[in-house]
DNA sequence: ACCATTTATGCAAGATCCTTTCGAAAGTAT
DNA sequence: ATACTTTCGAAAGGATCTTGCATAAATGGT
């Protein structure tokens, strides 16, 4: 039991650092050479650590032997399915992307039939990168929508006919791993601190500017899903201005857009306090600055000098947030004790 | 290092269990009984596990012995400092009171003179229970107003004087023990979760209806506080209607002010998604139901059936929630294992 | 070409800590 | 008073981590 807690700690360290030698990482996890070798025999025995080529250094001495960690040992999976498309990302365990599919969706058709398209995508993403469905050691899902904690989108107003579907029940039977189901805006909030506009920020709004404007909310760097996994829903309230905002910058334009949203997002801005807010979505995709605009008209209502930023991963923040988010799954698998 | 793992394993699991036999504690701890002894001896040579005389039971067999947690091994004190006065509770580790202080406070006297009057409520506090200041393993003070990770008030309405005032650096000149410093709704929500209305609830939003409303906000349990400590402050936003509601209420009465603070109550619900919503402060300590004037108006605008009760805890919220506080301080510094 | 130097390896000895085991102790029931 | 039950205390045994040291494999100078 102490050996589970010292392979997780040198699963770290090698994960953190490239390919160190034996020597560098005991020294890092802070255990002897002849533990940390351990550690490593048990690791390589799971398939996640491997030996590799000592480097042809001109260092003096005998050569270090070299440690990396498999990063292809396991892949992850992100799906979004957004109204009328769907977007995939395969990653391995590094989150470097092995495989992406782009494919329609019809808006109106019925859940299952959206639903076969979905699986075939899943195929055409596995087949092109040649991994196999026992290689995936999870898989997260995006879509529009409260989704509760068990996968069943709640209450869905843009695709109708997706409100009340098991998705997290059916997209299970495809797979052998686990499944996350989440909301859109939530994993486009991930996704901008992995790798997008809010890298390193704790704390975290991702506006999302479509149809209607929702939000998706990171807390001490973790996602804030809210009891009935309908947190950051304040665009609910018509006084607020974030209802219909599509209908709206076609009638009136991007800046008065912005000046009527401010509110709803300044009231999500004193709920959270973040630090950050991201502002991303398809109204922000067809040019215009938005997110400069509700700089301008934001602050004005707000306590905190918070920070509005654009998004930085436009229409693919939703898939790649479900990728860190089923990373994060596995991580956490990995890292785990008892 | 596995000692103090051990350590902490035994102490935790002393403490869920009231005067527990050692083959009892191991069995909970799940280690072997000379193990959970040794760990008990270090305990117990820091102060914080002891033996008590067996129990006088008919059960057959050898008597067993039987350990306790000393929680009056160490003290921690909340303190709340309200506009116009001062309320303390000092308790053992386990929570139990053992002294508690009130005192008037001058809303308009110096930051200064407010805070020797705070010191002289915390000497006459410790008097009456015997205690010295360095039994006090950790303070919690609360406050009206926007208090920084540093423990400065940065933004008070309320107490004009006090803003600006660094709290934390003033009140740690009294004390030799970690010194927290908090916004009187944050700890009002950190009470009704202890032992209050909101007991076992995660997400909890607490509502504090005084001349403004102002909230404190709790997330998986823990206190969300900001980037910059103004969580919760909805009410900066005039067309939400949490401005000026003492004002409000003696012109046009309870359930015309319930029905005028809902769309701010609801942009914290939508926003949050908690479990339940706790109304206290001082506009529900003169008489009438605002909670259940709120549980009609605020839930028609809203998505999920959260929860609105009344606090259970009065005026002894804030400054219980600052004992908390303190306490989790204390905990998570005994059970720290590096 | 050879040897000193440097750095890492691999094995063995030593130390620590946890668990198992077993006889003795201290009560209750008959 | 004897049998039974449960816990205690100490000692033996096992697993794992650390330390120490001789050896191996490279570089660089003579």
């Amino acid at each position: 039991m102490l050996r589970r807690i010292n392979a997780a700690a040198t699963l770290r360290a090698l994960r953190g650092a490239g390919e160190p030698t034996l020597t560098e990482l005991a020294g890092a996890v802070g255990l002897s050479r002849p533990t940390t070798e351990g550690a490593l025999v048990e690791l390589a025995g799971r398939g996640l650590a491997e030996e590799v080529a000592p480097q042809q250094g001109k260092r003096l001495g005998r050569p270090a032997r070299r440690y990396r960690f498999r990063a292809e040992a396991g892949y992850a999976l992100g799906v979004e399915i957004a109204t009328d498309r769907t977007l995939l990302f395969l990653t391995d365990l590094d989150g470097q992307v092995v495989s992406a599919h782009r494919e329609a969706l019809a808006p109106d058709a019925p859940a299952r039939d959206r639903l076969a398209a979905v699986r075939a995508a899943v195929r055409a993403c596995l087949a092109a990168a040649g991994i196999g469905r026992k290689q995936l050691w999870a898989v997260a899902a995006g879509t529009p929508g409260v989704v509760d904690p068990e996968g069943t989108i709640a209450y869905c107003n843009v695709v109708p006919e997706w409100q009340g579907f098991e998705l997290g029940r059916e997209m299970g039977r495809s797979f052998n791993c686990p499944i996350l189901v989440e909301n859109d805006a939530n994993l486009a909030a991930v996704a901008e601190r992995w790798r997008g506009a809010a890298r390193d920020v704790d704390d975290v709004v991702y506006v999302l500017a479509g149809s209607h404007t929702g939000a998706g909310v990171l807390i001490g760097g973790r996602l804030h899903r809210g009891r009935w996994g309908a947190a950051g829903e304040v665009g609910v309230l018509p006084v607020l201005g974030l209802r219909d905002t599509a209908a709206v910058r076609e009638r009136t334009g991007l800046n008065a857009m912005a000046a009527r949203m401010a509110p709803g997002v300044a009231a999500m801005v004193l709920a959270f306090d973040p630090e950050m807010v991201v502002v991303g979505g398809p109204l922000t995709l067809t040019g215009g600055d938005l997110a400069g605009a509700l700089a301008r008209h934001v602050p004005p209502l707000c306590l905190s000098p918070t920070r509005i930023a654009p998004s930085e991963l436009g229409d693919e923040s939703v898939a790649l947030g479900a990728v860190r988010l089923a990373l994060d799954r596995i991580e956490t698998d990995l890292m785990r004790v008892d």
